[in-house]
Parts: C-alpha cells; structure tokens; sequence
DNA sequence: TATGTTACTGATTGGTCAGTCACTTATTTG
DNA sequence: CAAATAAGTGACTGACCAATCAGTAACATA
C-alpha cells in the first residue's frame, strides 16, 4: 500500500499516486492564477515537472483534473478551520466561531485557496465542478456546524464572511487606500508578509 | 435620435452608439453563462445581431467588450440598489439597509447580474477587469453608505451578504435539499420565478 | 452626379490548447 | 533471461478563437 515501506526496495521511481498528489498540490497554485478556462494542462504539468501528456494519463481530462484540484482545496481549508477551532478550545459557540474565522483570514497569506475557491464557483457551468463546489461548501460547512456548535444564522454569517475574503483578495483591495475599500476589508488583514515572486 | 426620422436632428446620435448599448446589454446575458474566458466574442455578436468584426471595431479588444460589460453591470446594480433603499421612506439605517437587501436578493431573479460578478472577480487576473471590479464596488459602497446612512460595520455586513447570494445562485444551492444548504441560503429565496430558457 | 462618411461583413490568419498515440525506459515477477 | 507491467514522453492533430483587413452598401453633403 505505501511506497516507502515496500518491503526491500525504496521506490528511486515515483508511484502514480504520488505523482497524482503532487501534481494536485501544484495545480492549486497553477490554477488560482487565472482559473479554470484560461489555465492550459500543460502549465501544471510543468509546475509539476511531468509532461502535458502524463497529466491527461493520471487525470481524466482537464475537468478531472481541475475537479480533484478543488477538492483538495477545500480540504486543506477544512483542515485550517478545524485547526483554528481547536485553538479556542472549550469555549462558546461565538469564541470558537471567531477562532475558525481567524484561522481562515490567516489562510488569505497563501492566497492560493481563496482565488481558487472564486475560479471554482466561476467555472459552476461546468457541471463536475458545481458538484465539487457543493462538496466543498457542504464539508465546510458541517464542519463548521459540528464543531462550533453555532446556530445556522451564525454559521451563515461565517460563511458570509469568508466570501468577504474572497473578494478582498481577487480584487486586492489591500492595495487601495480609499474609503470605501477601508470599508470593506475591515479586520481582514492581508498581513501582505506574502512573497511575491 | 431615432434613425428611422431622420429629419434633421442636430446632435443625431450615432448608430454606433445604439449598437454598443445592445451589445453591452446582451453581453451581460452571455457573459454571465461561462465567464470571460470561456466566452468568444461570437458568441456575443450572435446574441446581439451583428457580425463579430463589428463588435471588434467597436470595442477595443475582448478586454474592453468586458470591462464595459462590467461597468453595466454594476450600474444596474447600483441602480436597483437606490430603487430599493428608495422604498424604505425617511426610515433608519438598519431599515435602509434591510430594503436594500431585499431588493439585491430580487436581482437573483435575473441570475445574469449576479453570476457576471464572479466571473469578473474571477477573471481579475486581468488589469482592466480588476479595475471595473474596483470601480463597480467601489460605487457600490459608496451609494450605499451615502443613501442609507449605515455604519461602515454594517456596510461591510451588506456587501458580504451579497457575496454570499452570489455563492448560492453559482452553486445553485436552493437546489440542494440538504441541511448545509439551508444554512449558508436561508433567507435567499431562489424565487424559482425564474424563466428558464 | 461626385465625394466623403459611417455602418457593417466575409474571409482569413496566426496562435493556442485539449487530447491522443506510438514509443522508450524502468521495475517486477516467473 | 524473458515476459509482463508500469512510468513517462515527444510529436502530432483537430478544433477553436482573437484579431485584422479589404471590401461593400447605405446615406449624407455639396
């Protein structure tokens, strides 16, 4: 089952599997920069270090690819949010939301989820990944439910906010001084300790 | 004004100008299916009647096709913000704001203005779009701090509110008949009036 | 009637990209 | 060793699409 208890021989070539989650894991990246449509395969199968071609070999077509790229994002953000409500410990339900809350602003450093959560729910038209969409969304929510213990007005307010991020970050709306953007990025801090390559 | 009396009309408006407003507007309608990138500019010339060469001459690029369709969309937005804060009489903030929010829910009837802010959010990659995005909230914001009076809390409220409308007419969560979906749409009727063609 | 202007299009081009296929190379197993 | 299996790729194709250009048709003005 794993590759690196093999019984005898360290595996010096990579399982499909392993190939399949690292190229996930880059494709997050690759894909949050210009979504969906506008990303070509063969930019993640370069991030990834594989051929064009070996990508449409593990995946099954640019869809499936996209599709198991989004799951493993909202994973990674559940986790963050499970993280941060553990830190609050045995608190209220308002103390443990706000916790997860922090946990997700603090998420907006890397800005790879956030972005990729917009290009996802922007490339719903596409049925597979509206379906991976609602996965995302559900997982996130029930867990947010389950471990706040909050009322479903105030989860909806979470969630409200977390969307909040989202348009913050896409629109940077750190990077502008005005008033109105003050207004709307309030307490979202973009810690801006992000390197920009 | 009209071309069909042409009689002498000084300041005859051009019947450019009539085109580009059509093509805006039926833009809206095909933009907001598939998203910028997912769109050829065909498609929008068949919606609007005219031969893609023409909508190339009248708009500078793909880009700027958007960016305009953007700027339109926004406006109705803002339009139907002020119609619905309007209607709330010489009431207080909370109660302006609340009408206005009744009247952004009203706009997913017509999931078009809706559905086309994501895919702009989503296409901000591009220079041009993020600006129109910055303009369009800006804009936003401002009529509504302005005409309701709200605190900039409150402000922030309403717009991710709105954002979360947005989230739930993508996913097309009132779909979903499960307890997470009720949670993050409660109160954002579907209307299911909606026409589907 | 001649001349200019504006609205509008067909045909084309150069480029990009999803997906496939034949092929090579390495590892395991009998 | 031989056969089978798995990892991985280069080269290609067919389709699509943004943008351009050379041109036509209608109308205006003199």
């Amino acid at each position: 089952m794993s590759p690196t208890v093999a019984a005898k021989t360290a595996p010096s070539r990579s399982t499909a599997e392993a190939q399949r989650a690292k190229i996930v894991s880059r494709a997050v990246t690759v894909f949050s920069r210009a979504g969906f449509h506008a990303t070509p395969v063969a930019a993640v199968a370069e991030a990834a270090g594989v051929s064009p071609a070996y990508v449409f070999r593990l995946f099954p077509g640019k869809v499936g690819l996209f599709v198991a790229t989004v799951d493993h994002c909202y994973a990674r953000v559940c986790e963050a949010l499970v993280q941060g409500g553990e830190t609050a410990g045995a608190a209220g339900p308002a103390e443990i939301l706000d916790h997860m809350t922090g946990a997700y602003v603090d998420l907006i450093r890397d800005r790879d989820l956030i972005m990729l959560q917009v290009h996802a729910q922007s490339a719903c038209d596409v049925p597979e990944v509206q379906d991976a969409v609602r996965r995302g969304i559900a997982n996130v929510v029930r867990a947010v439910s389950r471990l706040s213990g909050a009322d479903a007005a105030s989860v909806q307010r979470f969630i409200a906010y977390g969307q909040l991020c989202h348009l913050v970050v896409l629109a940077d709306l750190s990077g502008v001084n005005e008033a109105w953007a003050d207004t709307v990025s309030d307490g979202i801090r973009h810690s801006d300790a992000n390197p920009r390559p």
